[in-house]
DNA sequence: ATTATTATGGACTAATTGGTCCAGAATGTG
DNA sequence: CACATTCTGGACCAATTAGTCCATAATAAT
């Protein structure tokens, strides 16, 4: 069996999610999926079927490199609420910075096609699902290092840090302004206290 | 000058913003609009000039219409917390309800467009402003009504609460749980205490 | 009834859409 | 070299895209 010039599929992949992360599913073409994978339309349906099933991929990809990186802050051994406290600050200043706009790949995928594509939307909601998850761990460790009162219920607030984290890029997308990001993360915040 | 059959622009313009709602700026086609606003294709060139225009023009009427409705809320005399309460239960329940994902227009339009289309990242912007304006206004009231400390920054917090309510309804698009989107309001709001 | 105005249907573009297909080039194995 | 396998360029497709144009129909004021 020969195998030509093998082609690195995951590469090609976070290629594709990049145009799509950038575009919108909508407004990205086969052309641009083809320029960015860097491979025939020949190969590249053979390779993914069609747009719609490397749009899912894609979602997947997201999920086991950025989402997975959010998930490995909670491994890290600082205090809980520091974590959680720079997990938001790493949202703000990607949100300010030039050409960090285009936000959370799930966040936008979630409010383009979770409506018309429920197989989209299932992946978006294990994404989201992934975070919380981070999120309860933090809030319960945060919990044990008498950090974050025993009073509160860590699903309920880990289900609130991970919305709050998705308005944050919501606004800042209309306003990407530090301070009025600022302003809402340091709010947000307040609720551990 | 003859006038045959004027027809309601305002209410064609309310049609076509009920489209771009649901499928999302790219996802609708000339032949969804002219549909929807029941004109023919020459009337919808004459009159609005193009499809980008009249995306333009359906965030304005958003803005004017439901926005409003939001901004109105803060002239009632009810208690100003129970009134941003009740801003936040609104949303989870339409949320919640069958056929209510669609969410809101100008969170669906950040999202989609903004960040390659800054003339109607403009007009979002203004509109989160009214928002953000109208928490403020009902801040202020509660901290004269004594419900809300003097310690808070009115415009600190406006930013926060209309950041949470947006991420409530990106969350809401995965996983429109009424348990989940209830944890969120309900933790939101502790931050007013 | 004449006239000025406004709306309409439908023909028409030129470009692009996602997708199929295949002959041939490239590549590695024996 | 010969063979099997894999990839590719480009032709092709039908449908759709946003947008233009015009002759005609509808309307209302004079």
């Amino acid at each position: 069996m020969a195998r030509p010039r093998e082609f690195d599929t995951t590469e090609a992949l976070n290629q594709a999610m990049q145009v799509f992360w950038s575009k919108g599913y909508e407004a990205t073409s086969l052309s641009d999926l083809i320029g960015a994978m860097e491979l025939s339309k020949s190969s590249f349906y053979d390779t993914f079927g069609s747009k719609h099933e490397v749009f899912l991929a894609t979602i997947e990809h997201y999920k086991k490199t950025v989402t997975a990186q959010v998930s490995a802050v909670s491994t890290l051994d600082s205090p809980a609420c520091k974590l959680i406290e720079s997990l938001f600050e790493r949202v703000v200043s990607r949100m300010t910075e030039e050409g960090g706009q285009r936000g959370c790949f799930l966040n936008n995928c979630a409010v383009e096609v979770a409506l018309h594509d429920p197989t989209a939307a299932k992946l978006i909601g294990g994404g989201f699902a992934i975070v919380e998850d981070t999120f309860m761990a933090l809030v319960e460790r945060g919990q044990r290092e008498g950090e974050i009162g025993l009073d509160k219920d860590p699903r309920a607030l880990a289900r609130y840090l991970t919305s709050s984290l998705n308005g944050l890029m919501v606004v800042g997308k209309a306003n990407p302004d530090l301070e009025a990001l600022s302003d809402v993360a340091r709010t947000a915040l307040t609720v551990l206290d």
